[in-house]
DNA sequence: CTGCTTGCAAAGTGTTTGCAGGCCC
DNA sequence: GGGCCTGCAAACACTTTGCAAGCAG
């Protein structure tokens, strides 16, 4: 494991803490498991992951784990057709870590990154005129990606 | 009923046949809960205001339906955090219809409907950078609203 | 020790599916 | 009449909750 790794995960541990959490193995593990990984997971895929380092640990409780985190901010999930919510850690700047909006296709259900950059102006706008503090993170737009448009133009 | 929903319905029912598909009592009632309200309704709810004019409408007929619709156009169907999807007639030249994008309020859940043209910047880039074709109708932007920003202030 | 967290089981929400019969065209 | 749609019931995917025991601080 990449020292950069584990430093991420002492610093979430130590926010844990900072916020008056208790710092439980199910808590590390969770922690670890998306630390170790730049995709998107659902809270499924996150369970069995967990459950290779910490083998009794609970569905509710990774669940209960993924929102407390959400809450402090550890984590960032968005909500995906299809598929409930996907968490990742909250961007810092561990490599491949940046701020990121999502766009999903949907034909293929497909899940993108994007720069927040890209939704910049929008946030300015929508801030301006309607009060309204957009969370680019949170972002999810649909549309249809490159490789399904291309399919459709071939198909008609 | 106003003589411009009448018509909205049978250019909905046009268009089902156009498509080789059959012009049910379901389906009907679904375009007509749909053509009474410019709100955006959960699969569930379009099931109570079914069943006031169509009794016996199954739940799993109503679900089958949307989805038949959605993909035929006459609905558009957002993904919203918490709720599962909410359905709308696709915009049209129907007052009160026009086309647009969606804003939903993180801590309050509030849906908030904004015009897509505050998307076409974005749109353009995304097109044009990524060949991603957003669809802005589909897009559902999560952030804080004004309300709940002004009671976080208050609250510290 | 205190009480936040966990494990467990069950319920809850939102949606889909297989099948036989019914109705639209 | 042929076959798309419907009603029914059950299954499904994802998530939440009540409770007693356990462990972090």
């Amino acid at each position: 494991m990449a020292p950069d790794s584990v430093r991420e995960q002492e610093l979430a541990v130590a926010l844990l803490r900072r916020r008056g959490q208790r710092v439980t193995p199910v808590r590390r593990a969770v922690i670890e498991v998306l630390d170790q990984t730049t995709e998107h997971l659902a809270a499924e895929e996150i369970v069995l992951r967990v459950a290779r380092t910490v083998p009794g640990a609970h569905r509710a409780s990774i669940y209960r784990t993924l929102s407390s985190l959400s809450e402090i901010g550890i984590l960032t999930h968005t909500h995906v057709a299809g598929a409930g919510a996907v968490y990742h850690l909250t961007a810092t700047d561990r490599p491949g870590g940046e701020a990121h909006a999502h766009l999903q296709c949907t034909r293929c259900g497909r899940l993108l990154d994007i720069p927040v950059d890209a939704l910049r102006g929008l946030a300015r706008q929508l801030d301006r005129d309607l009060g309204f503090e957009l969370e680019p993170e949170h972002a999810a737009l649909m549309g249809v990606c490159a490789d399904c448009r291309a399919a459709s133009d071939r198909t008609g």
